[in-house]
DNA sequence: GATTTTACGTA
DNA sequence: CGTACGTAAAATCT
């Protein structure tokens, strides 16, 4: 093995450690000259450093057997050196030593470790720190070059990281840090801050699984003040002391512009526990964030990393609770000009008071709640062991021994060894990918056309799945589930994600995918039905619109106001898909042919490809690729609007949706990253339309109506019967809206239905032309 | 006990 | 090689 030697100018401001050398460097006795060298250089060209101008060095100097690092380590965490690392970890103080660079970047784990004795990088990453090597010595870690070979993503992260760097190698010291955090203040001295701050004031809560812990407030980046109420379980304080201390909260909240890092929680908390509601809410710094950087991560540790100057706090958690609540409100309060730039710069100003209206509205559908039939629960759970008795009996006799199916490993043994069935592989992501042997739905059900068990096994898993994510739910002592909305849930932005509550933690978590057989568990609260309302092909219609399709375009708008019934009959653009396709009229259009038009539909607007269609449609991959060769070929705009967002993602990685919100997609280039690109602007239009027509629903008769559910495309809300017709007048009126595309005027039909049950509703047919 | 993997539900 | 999510249970790591 090569020794490879530091290299690089001895009178650099920067020197970069990494890990070991690879096999270029064993052969060319130089560190970074492979494949992480050249992302190396080209993130640092990014970054606006010159590679020459570094020291460049490893902490191991030999190469290890297979590259793997462990080699050198007794233990598999990689903190225990052998003695030859620990030979050249010296080396490394002894260079850093010689050299006195301003800052020494550490690239990836290990030279974190060597550095700074610190494991996590992720948790570090981005925060200038004091090397532990060589006292004095300001150390910044970001990501091995080849952690961004691998996820493509962390690509920005790492220039931003080496931006940073650049800004401290001007100088050697690490900036004092001279905030002040008052974490045991008097009540006097809380409530003092209270009554005086100015201006926006940073609140953050820490809590046990039901109550408030500590009260973190900060009006100024350099002071922050934390207050305990709970220790453990027992109370910090009298009651009356406790009583003054919200008291003096709810002031607050009343007087001063608020500031919050996720105020779905945190002001979701202070009105269910404390009834107080922050009168104006200055900033949610996780929607800011949403809203200029949605392609990144949002956590308050990963924002104060790169647009901070101050050191890492998040270890704290673990040591001192107040410490680190104060120093939340402190980074969330220094956030705020920051971000307000970054929403000015890029022109999103509209979508951030947008996300921001909709507080609101997230907050009362968590803390409200769905009702439950617990009586219906207890039967369809019944139900649910009466069927996997039944089927694990047959499989019991089918298999001989008893199988636990939840288990991949143990189905992976029985089909593939015991019953010696041909091994099925995932489909891979990239051909450099690894074969897996999978049991998934897909093998199993090839498997089915061979043997019986695999197909027993499938109805288990349905059953087993049913129960155990959707029917065996606990309820709130009111009878209800509650889930918990993010605004900020989804990457491409404009959907809203939905989990579990934190506050409320009942129910399935995700109200977003309970199928449509346990959707009868929920019910309208007693005396009230519910009224959903869904928007017809949203995304179809989009996709037409902008692929300027004008045929498609005329049948959405002739068909606009038309009942259900009527459209189904004239104006099912699925027939007349597959009228296209195989050259015959609409009525002589077979069921057969509509489902193999309805599939390639939506196939190809997202570009799928003939194993999937061939999956779909249960035919061979030859005739898949007839079918989507003849799709497009009648479908030429479909393609040049491909084209078009190829040929946008090429100018500047950005697409603007049709609300004008911004997404960049950061990803490695080819086929996975269009596919990416031709989903954003339909699926994040379709989302940014729901939630502005429930926000403004919500506003102007939330107190007559209750909004009860969001599905992306749909929402439930709950009327009294006799109110019905009114509701539906008036939740159309909010959700008809005109949206220009391309010189068009595009306008998404609603349809209605109604029910006591979500599972059981009817649809109404009702003419909403003149 | 925490984190990752496998599998699967929705729009 | 549709996209976007969240959760349960098992597997794996520490």
């Amino acid at each position: 093995m090569t020794f490879v030697p530091t290299e690089g100018p001895p009178t650099a401001n920067i020197m970069l450690v990494g890990e070991a050398p690879g096999k270029e460097e064993d052969m060319t006795g130089r560190p970074f000259v492979g494949r992480a060298g050249k992302t190396l250089n080209s993130l640092l060209s990014y970054a606006g450093i010159n590679r020459a101008e570094c020291l460049i060095a490893n902490v191991a100097r030999e190469r290890p057997p297979a590259n793997d690092i462990k080699y050198y380590f007794h233990d598999a965490s990689c903190t225990k050196p052998k003695s030859q690392l620990v030979e050249w970890v010296n080396l490394l103080k002894e260079e850093i030593e010689q050299y006195r660079p301003n800052i020494v970047v550490a690239l990836g784990r290990t030279a974190l470790w060597a550095l700074t004795g610190k494991t996590g990088i992720a948790s570090y990453r981005g925060y200038v720190m004091e090397s532990t090597l060589v006292k004095g010595q300001k150390v910044l870690a970001t990501y091995h070059p080849q952690a961004v070979n691998y996820e493509w993503e962390l690509a920005t992260t790492f220039i931003l990281d080496m931006r940073k760097a650049l800004y401290h190698s001007k100088f050697p010291q690490i900036p004092e840090d001279k905030r002040v955090f008052q974490t045991r203040p008097t009540l006097q001295e809380f409530m003092d801050f209270c009554d005086s701050a100015k201006g926006p004031v940073a609140l953050d809560l820490e809590a046990t699984k039901t109550h408030v812990s500590w009260i973190g407030l900060s009006a100024d980046p350099n002071f922050a003040i934390s207050i305990q109420l709970l220790d453990g379980k027992y109370p910090k304080w009298p009651e009356r002391d406790e009583i003054a201390i919200w008291s003096a909260v709810a002031r607050l909240c009343e007087r001063c512009p608020i500031v919050m890092h996720n105020a779905v929680y945190d002001a979701a908390m202070l009105w269910y526990r404390y009834h107080i509601f922050p009168r104006k809410m200055y900033m949610d710094t996780l929607l800011a964030a949403h809203v200029v950087w949605p392609e990144l991560p949002r956590d308050l540790g990963y924002l104060a990393s790169i647009c901070l100057d101050i050191p890492v706090w998040k270890p704290y958690s673990s040591r001192d609770m107040g410490l680190y609540n104060a120093q939340d409100a402190a980074a969330t309060i220094a956030l705020v000009p920051i971000l307000e730039r970054e929403i000015r710069n890029a022109g999103q100003q509209h979508i951030f008071d947008m996300e921001m209206r909709q507080l609101e509205l997230a907050i009362y559908m968590q803390l409200r709640g769905i009702d439950v039939d617990t009586q219906k629960r207890d039967t369809l759970l019944k139900e649910c062991d009466e069927k996997l008795r039944e089927l694990d009996e047959k499989l019991v006799a089918a298999c001989g021994r008893e199988i636990n199916f939840n288990s991949p490993d143990q189905v992976k043994r029985l089909l593939y060894v015991d019953l010696g069935l041909p091994l099925q592989f995932k489909r891979r992501k990239s051909k450099e990918q690894e074969r897996k042997v999978t049991t998934d739905e897909q093998a199993l059900k090839r498997l089915a056309k061979v043997h019986p068990v695999p197909g027993l096994i499938l109805e288990r898993r349905a059953v087993a799945k049913k129960k155990s994510s959707f029917v065996d739910i606990t309820v709130s002592p009111e009878g209800k589930v509650h889930t918990c909305y993010n605004i900020a849930g989804t990457s491409f932005g404009g959907r809203w994600s939905s989990s579990k509550s934190i506050i409320l933690p009942y129910g399935s978590g995700n109200l977003q995918n309970i199928p449509e057989d346990a959707r009868v568990l929920y019910r309208a609260p007693k005396g009230k039905v519910f009224i959903g309302a869904d928007y017809v092909q949203a995304e179809a219609v989009v996709v037409a619109y902008l692929c300027l399709d004008t045929v498609l375009m005329k049948m959405f708008k002739d068909s606009f106001g038309m009942p259900p019934s009527l459209r189904k009959k004239n104006y099912d653009i699925h027939r007349y898909t597959a009228s296209i396709m195989y050259e015959i009229p609409v009525d002589e259009v077979t069921p057969a042919q509509r489902r193999v038009g309805k599939t390639l539909r939506h196939a190809c607007n997202y570009a799928a490809g003939p194993a999937t269609v061939a999956e779909r449609l249960g035919v061979t991959l030859s005739q898949a690729r007839a079918l989507l060769d003849r799709y497009y070929e009648k479908n030429h705009l479909l393609k040049s609007w491909h084209m078009r967002i190829q040929q946008q993602l090429r100018q500047n990685r950005t697409l603007i949706n049709l609300f004008g919100r911004r997404h960049r997609f950061l990803g490695r280039w080819g086929d996975a990253l269009f596919r990416e690109a031709y989903a954003y602007i339909p699926q994040s239009s379709v989302g940014d339309l729901l939630n502005i027509s429930a926000e403004s629903f919500y506003q102007a008769h939330g107190s007559e109506f209750d909004v009860c559910i969001q599905l992306h495309d749909a929402i439930y809300v709950a009327a009294e019967p006799e109110r019905v017709d009114r509701c539906i007048r008036l939740m159309r009126e909010h959700m008809i809206r005109e949206i220009p595309v391309n010189n068009e005027t595009m306008i998404i039909d609603v349809d209605f239905k109604v029910g006591e049950y979500w599972g059981d509703m009817e649809e109404l047919d009702i003419d909403w032309r003149q």
